[in-house]
DNA sequence: TTCGGTTTTTGATATTTGTCAAAAACTTTG
DNA sequence: CAAAGTTTTTGACAAATATCAAAAACCGAA
């Protein structure tokens, strides 16, 4: 817990009755891995800070595990979409690791806004970072080359290639797992 | 003026206070088409509110210009990494058409924010609903065919066929315009 | 309205990436 | 440790998309 209070802090420092709210809403969860932390359909109706582990979302297409995502530590994670619509989530959040998170629930955490607005503020910060970070996937998905994108898996990211097994790692590139392999070999 | 605030109160209803404090903050410009609401390279140091108008955010790769989105009617436009950041913009905001703009600066939408918590609220809402519709963006890049983005362009933002053109839609979906033309033809 | 410029389309060809199948390299576990 | 399963690599080929060049269509201003 204090893990997580601390990475608040660090996003947007709190005043001590806004971290001792917190800490009151935020419920630990401890998972295995290969466990489910959403199925697609469900809605989603928490989000999770990661302080330990590793996850990934991935939706089903033609039979096929679609990974678009990963979150490590650090990370909040949740099914935005299903979050923040309310709408039964595509994609399905399945551990890579045996895991630590925080959860709390949507419910409780409008009703933290409410009650402190500084919270908010947090949030409104952490969705700023969010959308940069999705702004430069894009970018990278709609304009780059899959051997361009690999090069920038390994300078910015190469955590995720010592953690995850390579065929989820080709769908986050969008690129085919064959195809991979061979813009590996020619490193 | 009274545009803008109805689309706000459509986002999420603000007391009559936080509507006065708005409208004084925000001023309007008026464009022509052509005209550069951002040069690379400079900070963006605006939120700006499209009343009337389309525009278009591209960055140079090669001598080549790429569009990677537009703006109309009723959005929030930015340059999204340099005004969160405080960097250097490396995208250009074009004029499509000529058009009406209102513009908050960073500053004072900070201000606004300590002011008026609802006016923060409003933002992380705000950012809710672009951070989604920009996944939806990011999916299409990565996992869609040329061929299914641009079904997606036709029954979901068919206004873009109508105001764009072709070369700036053609890299918005990340293909050629010479696919494009090919695609297009099919129909 | 017509000339000059821009935008869009068409054609030929090259490149990138995907698919399917099989082999090789790893992992797990009994 | 060995069999069975899983993951990764390799090969042959197919499909999608890009590139370059030129033609056609469109557009705006004198």
């Amino acid at each position: 817990m204090q893990h997580l209070l601390t990475h608040i802090n660090n996003y947007h420092p709190l005043s001590a009755a806004a971290q001792a709210t917190l800490q009151n809403c935020f419920e630990k969860i401890t998972l295995s891995k290969n466990d489910y932390l959403l199925g697609e359909g469900k809605v989603c109706k928490h989000l999770y800070f990661l302080e330990k582990g590793a996850l990934r979302g991935f939706y089903n297409l033609d039979g096929k595990e679609i990974t678009h995502w990963f979150g490590f530590e650090n990370d909040f994670v949740t099914s935005f979409h299903s979050f923040i619509t309310g709408e039964p989530a595509v994609e399905n959040i399945q551990l890579l690791e045996g895991s630590v998170l925080w959860a709390i629930s949507k419910e409780q955490l409008t009703e933290l806004f409410n009650l402190h607005h500084e919270i908010e503020r947090l949030m409104r910060i952490a969705y700023e970072k969010y959308y940069i970070r999705l702004e430069e996937r894009f970018v990278n998905a709609q304009f780059k080359t899959a051997k361009e994108r690999y090069e920038n898996l390994i300078q910015q990211t190469p955590h995720i290639l010592e953690r995850v097994p390579l065929g989820c790692i080709a769908s986050y590139l969008g690129i085919s797992q064959e195809t991979l392999s061979r813009i590996r070999s020619q490193f």
